[in-house]
RNA sequence: GCGGGUGUAGCUCAGUUGGUUAGAGCGCCGCCCUGUCACGGCGGAGGUCGCGGGUUCAAAUCCCGUCUCUCGCGCCA
């Protein structure tokens, strides 16, 4: 017999009954009813129930035993009696009576139940991950990862992928987030740098010729944590030569798409994919607020300026915003006239919490506009947003004036908190038990930086501009756009990728207009600048976050609930202790004298 | 760096206008129990109320400071 089990804890059924078997896992319960004892063991598998009674001298042993603790059992599988049928336990039809046992490995008393999801708080679960991990529901997840994984492999390689490996010692890159540095000992006071992402080899494997790289990549970004963003993450990276925009979309969106109908019950309800139009940057900034709009929300934002911006209107908190080149938005809201006061009063708070001074609104009505900025807004002009926004008797609209950018953001925001206002009150607006999946595209090449006063990249700063040289020679830097786009699901930016510029004169010229000199680009991208220069092939790609992807399939609201070992909001791992001090010595080695800061 | 929330038993939480012995469920320990599968019954142990200071006859509760975790802003090409 094998020296742990003969089979699994899910495998025993009635055909086994009269067997001798031999079955190892975790205690996972016990109910000890004095003169019978039953412990349900668990595997990843399953469960089985196994029991003692009091004819068996083991009884007084395993009464002193602990859940968790590991534990080999032999045993002769017996039919349960028609009552005692657990209809809910696949192997609910048998039990084995408990012959001999060995205790593998003695639990001591855990510190959270591993049975139920008992609400242990995070902290606590990140610290004894591996009991967190034995959980039903955390075993499911990661092997949901697991699985996901796997298939992006397998559809990746069909499509003529290949996956390769890029170094994880690389060079700091001056652009983006700040790196994790790691110092080299035989190089004193150099530091290699723990890569963003893999974009400068991915670009420079087009070059020498490959054709079709992906990669599930580590990626690291020193950065304040979210929800939805960790120091370590995994993306899908993929890069081709010799395509289109068009062409990336059509050869991605396939593997995306099946991917998220392949894997869309697993919360036990299926979900359908549906792939909307693409929406240009431009556009979904006005309509939707976010560059990564959650479309399941119907609500749209539209422009009212010129209405405020009339003689007869007399609303001069919008008026002033305005004469300094500020925008008013508006978003409607459908059938919301009847909502109590207490429905405006608490977006209005929300609002204020936002550090907004409020959020305005008009009710339309039994023909007549009403609210608390309604009398500055005469009939005509009334009508006017009216037409603008669509709104007809019994909706409401809200407005948010700003200068344009935050006006946008804050709209944005404003759309999706009203969304959740009328899901609150009642009238369902959110669309749910779907995946709303669009490109955004044409994100603009340039932006201003109000901070440095100067003109930067907006994006990636190796994106091709759509016109070429002659768009950067030729128009504003600011109306240039980039062959640049994301992929958003249900308000998640789940992909971001360009074409990529392939041709050095276009590139100094490009990092020219962000003010960037020759001496700088060649400094910082000299080695794959060079390259370019010996056959550089048209190419572009795009990364997917894959945590995001399985956070999104799993239904869950953040990024640690699908990494088996992660660290917390604070980017520690309070389990492994890291970060930690390092010794003295190994400092010495590396040449490196802490500096810590002052306390003030 | 900033803002919101949070912190009471091993875990999840309750705790009134400040009031004398800080509670519950689960878990843990002991005893009882032959059909449980959220077993049941009886009994018990377990607390620096995050930490420090202050107000008060009296603080889990009020005030000030500080720390933790968490959500968001900044940041993340």
């Amino acid at each position: 017999m094998h020296a742990y089990r003969t089979h699994k804890c899910d495998e025993l059924t009635k055909e086994h009954v009269g067997q001798d078997v031999r079955l190892s896992g975790w205690i996972h319960r016990i109910y000890d009813l004095g003169g019978v004892l039953f412990i349900i063991l668990r595997d990843t598998y399953g469960l089985t129930q196994c029991l003692v009674d009091e004819n068996s001298p083991l009884l007084g042993e395993i009464n002193k035993w602990r859940v968790e603790s590991v534990v080999t059992i032999d045993g002769k599988v017996r039919a349960r009696s028609a009552d005692t049928i657990n209809p809910k336990m696949k192997t609910g039809e048998i039990e084995v009576y408990i012959a001999n046992v060995t205790m593998q490995s003695a639990a001591e008393i855990i510190p959270f139940q591993v049975y139920e999801d008992d609400g242990a708080g995070e902290d606590i679960r990140l610290r004894y991950r591996y009991l967190d991990l034995r959980r039903d529901g955390m075993h499911k997840k990661i092997r949901l990862r697991n699985n996901v994984i796997s298939t992006i492999r397998d559809k990746m390689w069909g499509q003529g992928f290949q996956e390769f490996q890029t170094p994880i010692l690389a060079a700091s890159s001056p652009e983006g987030a700040r790196d994790y540095l790691v110092p080299s000992r035989l190089h004193p006071g150099k530091f290699y740098a723990l890569p963003q992402a893999p974009q400068q080899f991915k670009q420079l494997l087009m070059m020498s010729g490959f054709d079709r790289y992906f990669q599930i990549a580590p990626c690291f970004r020193d950065e304040d944590g979210r929800a939805d963003r960790l120091a370590e993450f995994y993306q899908l990276d993929v890069e081709m030569s010799f395509v289109t925009q068009d062409e990336v979309f059509n050869t991605v969106q396939p593997v995306v798409k099946s991917l998220f109908e392949k894997f869309s019950d697993f919360t036990g309800e299926k979900r359908e994919v549906i792939w909307c139009d693409s929406i240009p940057f431009k556009e979904a900034m006005l309509k939707y607020g976010s560059d990564k709009p959650d479309l399941r929300n119907p609500l749209e934002i539209c422009d009212v300026t010129e209405v405020f911006a009339r003689d007869d209107v007399s609303f001069n908190a919008f008026k002033g915003v305005i004469s300094k080149g500020g925008v008013v938005r508006a978003i409607r809201a459908p059938d919301v006239s009847t909502m109590p006061r207490s429905f405006f009063d608490k977006l209005n708070g929300w609002a204020q919490g936002e550090g907004a001074a409020g959020l305005g609104y008009i009710l339309f009505a039994d023909g007549e506009g009403k609210g608390p900025i309604a009398k500055f807004v005469p009939e005509a002009a009334q009508e006017q947003i009216k037409e603008i926004s669509g709104c007809k008797d019994g909706d409401a609209i809200f407005f948010i004036c700003n200068q344009e950018l935050p006006a946008a953001k804050f709209a944005g925001a404003a759309r999706d908190a009203v969304c959740s206002a009328m899901d609150e009150a009642g009238i369902k607006t959110r669309e749910t038990g779907v995946y709303k999946f669009c490109w955004i595209v044409d994100f603009p090449m340039y932006e201003f930086d109000e901070k440095a006063q100067k003109i930067d990249f907006s994006h990636n700063p190796f994106s091709m501009p759509q016109g070429g040289m002659a768009d950067l020679e030729e128009k504003d830097p600011l109306d240039v756009y980039a062959f640049q786009y994301d992929c958003v699901c249900n308000g998640f930016e789940l992909a971001s990728g360009a074409i990529r510029n392939h041709r050095p004169e276009i590139m100094e010229k490009a990092f020219g207009i962000a003010g960037y000199g020759k001496d700088v680009l060649e400094d910082k991208f000299g080695g794959m600048l060079n390259a370019m220069r010996y056959g550089a092939p048209p190419h572009g790609g795009l990364a997917f976050g894959i945590d995001r992807v399985i956070m999104l399939l799993a239904d869950e609201p953040n990024l640690r609930e699908v990494y088996a070992f992660v660290m917390n909001g604070q980017y520690e791992d309070q389990m492994m202790q890291a970060p930690s001090q390092i010794d003295e010595e190994l400092l010495k080695d590396l040449h490196i004298k802490i500096s810590m800061p002052e306390k003030v």
